[in-house]
DNA sequence: AGAATCCATCGGTAAATCCGATATGAAGTT
DNA sequence: AACTTCATATCGGATTTACCGATGGATTCT
């Protein structure tokens, strides 16, 4: 059996205004199309909706039990063409934003929230993943636009625009690493304990290419949050993102002071020639790339 | 502009099967009807839905962006069917028990469960009063069932059935209440502390008689959750449930030791004869009168 | 009692829904 | 290449639904 929209909309108009011919004038139909309406809803579902004794009708006890299965009914069919109408105005029907956990600022946490409120009927997707993978995902077309530090050479399909603000990073050991004993340290004293690396699955990668470099076998991990775990159980020292540390293990990572250390490094959105952005991608883009 | 139920279930089943037919065959319809309304259907959202590129149709992104709204709108138009149904059968639009803060217990909490279950489309409230409180909610409607230790004399008009279990009441007081440093004491001497009783809105309670009496003018609160917290302040002695100690005030009240305490107190269900028990009211009447 | 509303019902019209038949197109087979 | 198979699109026509305007009965207010 089939609950026509016409009648549910009757119904619940009629049942907010206390009155068919009322509900009839909100919505422009005449008021027998209206109560006409009503009675084969109640027929449909083999209830007395109303209680017609008086000289307006008032909602019955099934009436006000199944008023708000109705307005469910209609405020999902709204969602549906609300939707239906921004992708027909060209919105496109999913954003993929791919991180790198280098990265993370209010600024950002802002844009995202204006993103949610100017469309949306958007359908956002965000994961992470950390420099060639980031890469790849953008030109397979798993993802729609990428947020990295600034890499060198990049396909020529890849479309780049830099990112006003910038990311710190520092380098890190345990409180308990030998490294951390001592005071002032040489750049080439890292060389001689384990470093804590990013690898990535796209075989091309090699991470940055200014971190600095270990002679000893490095460990290595797909993002930075596990690099951080690994440095906080003494595996050895890692560069990472200043905020990550801050929020995740500020009590349980020291900061080794080393000459030209933190380094600030650039950002850059990414995005493939081959697909064109929609609306929200572009705007997202230039959201990210302008200043604060 | 409307869309038709029609349309949406095509459209629905279509996607699901990645055939027009099938979901033709599915819905025991025509295959042309399919077709139409789906065509239809992309006219009304102003979208093409199907990539009708091969020789089966393959949902276009617009068509799975949507997909998942118009299911939304299917399972909410099912909610309101089921509703119906079940109110058409003979249900009750709603169900109001009006609890004592005396008892509660594993047992109850199963039949609630067991409630929930049986009878998924009921919409359930339960509320909270004591004594005359609970028998004037009955009698004007406000609740449909109630449950509350066993009171002398009732109006005719209220049918009650005994509970199996019993409700477990003991006299408390803060530990720095003076009765609390004397070990052993008489019920006699109660009378020359603070009582900390229940009162109620209905003016014709006294509660029940056989709480201790003090000769000390009396404090007084609606339930027992604010009684126990003018015991905890160290106001008074009360006559509190066990359990409602047990889980809230368990370190910050002594139970004191008296004769003939602490008291097993039978409980009833009650319900008004001037409005009958619906089907899930009864059930809950029986199940809450069974034994566990 | 009379005026003003309100709802139910009826006849008629336009539109939507549905079917069966037919045309057409894609994929796989011979 | 021709053929079979299984899709979808489209057309004409029957049925049902949505809608309107007119009418009549009931309730409330004056």
């Amino acid at each position: 059996m089939k609950l026509s929209p016409e009648s549910l909309e009757a119904f619940a108009h009629a049942a907010s205004l206390g009155s068919f011919s009322a509900a009839a004038r909100q919505l422009g139909k005449s008021q027998s199309t209206v109560s006409e309406a009503i009675s084969r809803l109640e027929i449909d579902l083999g209830l007395t909706l109303f209680d017609r004794s008086g000289k307006s009708p008032v909602l019955s006890a099934a009436g006000q039990a199944l008023l708000g299965r109705v307005e469910e009914v209609l405020s999902a069919s709204d969602r549906l063409q609300r939707t239906a109408s921004a992708l027909a105005g060209g919105l496109e029907s999913r954003l993929t934003l791919v991180l790198s956990d280098a990265y993370q600022s209010e600024h950002f946490k802002s844009r995202i929230m204006q993103l949610a409120e100017r469309f949306p009927e958007l359908e956002f997707e965000c994961i992470f993943a950390e420099n060639a993978d980031i890469i790849s995902l953008i030109s397979s077309g798993r993802a729609t636009l990428g947020l990295l530090p600034v890499e060198g050479q990049l396909l020529p399909e890849i479309g780049r625009a830099p990112v006003a603000e910038r990311a710190e990073f520092a380098v890190y050991a345990s409180p308990g690493h030998p490294l951390v004993q001592q005071g002032e340290i040489e750049s080439s004293q890292l060389a001689q304990w384990r470093h804590l690396g990013l690898n990535t699955l796209s075989g091309s990668a090699q991470g940055q290419e200014w971190q600095p470099v270990s002679q000893i076998r490095s460990w290595s991990a797909p993002n930075y949050l596990i690099l951080l775990d690994l440095a906080v159980m003494g595996f050895g020292w890692a560069v990472l993102p200043r905020w990550l540390v801050d929020a995740y293990a500020a009590d349980k990572l020291v900061e080794l002071t080393l000459p030209d250390w933190p380094r600030f490094q650039a950002l850059e959105v990414v995005w493939s020639r081959k697909r064109p952005l929609g609306p929200a991608g572009n705007w997202l883009r230039d959201a990210l790339a302008s200043h604060p």
